[in-house]
DNA sequence: TAAAATTACTTCACTAGTGTAGTAATTACA
DNA sequence: TGTAATTACTACACTAGTGAAGTAATTTTA
C-alpha cells in the first residue's frame, strides 16, 4: 500500500473521526445529544413526519441501522414512533417537546465546534472544501 | 440547527461514511482485510515492530480500539504480538507472511477506489483537498 | 384477481470505535 | 531506595454502523 497513493483516503477518513470525536465529547457536556442522533433528529425535525427509508436515504445508510437508532431514541423520549396511515408498513417519526429541547441545548456546543472548523480554514476556502466533498458524494453514489 | 451552519461537518461525515462503505465492500471481493484493518496493517508494516500505544496516536483513536483490532488481526492470522524485551508492558506487532498476502491482495481494489477519487477532483484540487483536511486535523489535535 | 415482485421494516451476528475503570510494569523523586 | 506517578495495555458497557435473511403489507402483472 503506497503510503501517498492512499493518502486522500486515510486523511479524509482521519479528519472525519477526529471531528466526530471532538463534536461527540463536547455535546455529551451540555446534554444528551451524540452527533449521530443529532443528523437525525434535524432530519425529522425538518421534515416533518418522515419515514425510516427516508432518514436512511438522506444518511446513505441501512434501514437496519436506522431502526436500531429509531430505537434509542424513542428510549430516550426524544422521538415518537406512529403507524402511518396510508403505508401500514411504515412509521412515521416525530420529534417530541424533549426532543426539541435537547436539540437547543447542544445548539451551542455544535456552535463551537462550527466556529473552530471556520476558523481553520480559510475564509473563501470553505466552499471549495464543501464542493470536493460533494464531488465525492457524486461519484461513489450508491 | 441551522442546516447551513453544520453544513461542512455532516458533509464532511457522509462522505467519509461513503468512501468507507464503498471501499469496504470493493475489499470484500478481493480477500481477508477491512480498511480499518487495512489502516493498522499499513502501520505496522511500514514501521516494523510497533506498540499498540504507537498505532493508536498514530491513527487518533484509544489504546482499547487497537487492543480490540490486534486480537481480531492476531486471530486471522495476520499478525504476530510478542512482549517488548526492553520494556514487558508493551506488545511488538509484526506482520505476518499471510498478513503480507492479504495486502498485496487488496491493493487492486484500493487502487480502484483511489483511481475514482482522482476521476472526481479536478487534477491540482487535490492538494487543496488534503490542505483542507490536514488543517482541520492540526486545529483539533488532541 | 390471484400470484409474483417489491417495499418498509426487523433481527441477528459482526466490525469498529468511545470512555471509564482497572492491572501490572516502569520511571521519577524525595 | 521505597513510594508515588506514569505508562502500556485490558475489560467492559455502550453507541453506531454493515450486510444478510426474514416478515408483513403493498403494488404489479399475467
Amino acid at each position: 500500500m503506497s503510503a501517498s497513493e492512499n493518502r486522500i483516503y486515510f486523511l479524509l477518513q482521519r479528519a472525519a473521526h477526529r471531528l466526530k470525536t471532538e463534536a461527540d465529547a463536547a455535546l455529551k457536556e451540555e446534554g444528551g445529544l451524540t452527533t449521530a442522533q443529532a443528523a437525525v433528529m434535524a432530519i425529522i425535525a425538518e421534515d416533518g413526519p418522515v419515514t425510516q427509508k427516508r432518514i436512511a436515504e438522506t444518511l446513505l445508510q441501512r434501514e437496519s441501522a436506522i431502526t436500531a437508532m429509531a430505537a434509542r431514541l424513542l428510549k430516550a423520549g426524544y422521538i415518537t414512533k406512529a403507524r402511518s396511515e396510508t403505508d401500514s408498513r411504515a412509521w412515521e417519526l416525530r420529534v417530541t417537546e424533549t426532543g426539541e429541547q435537547a436539540m437547543a441545548a447542544m445548539r451551542v456546543s455544535f456552535g463551537r465546534i462550527n466556529g473552530k472548523l471556520d476558523g481553520c480554514i480559510e475564509p473563501g476556502e470553505m466552499n471549495a472544501l464543501a464542493r470536493h466533498l460533494e464531488r465525492i458524494l457524486d461519484a461513489f453514489e450508491a
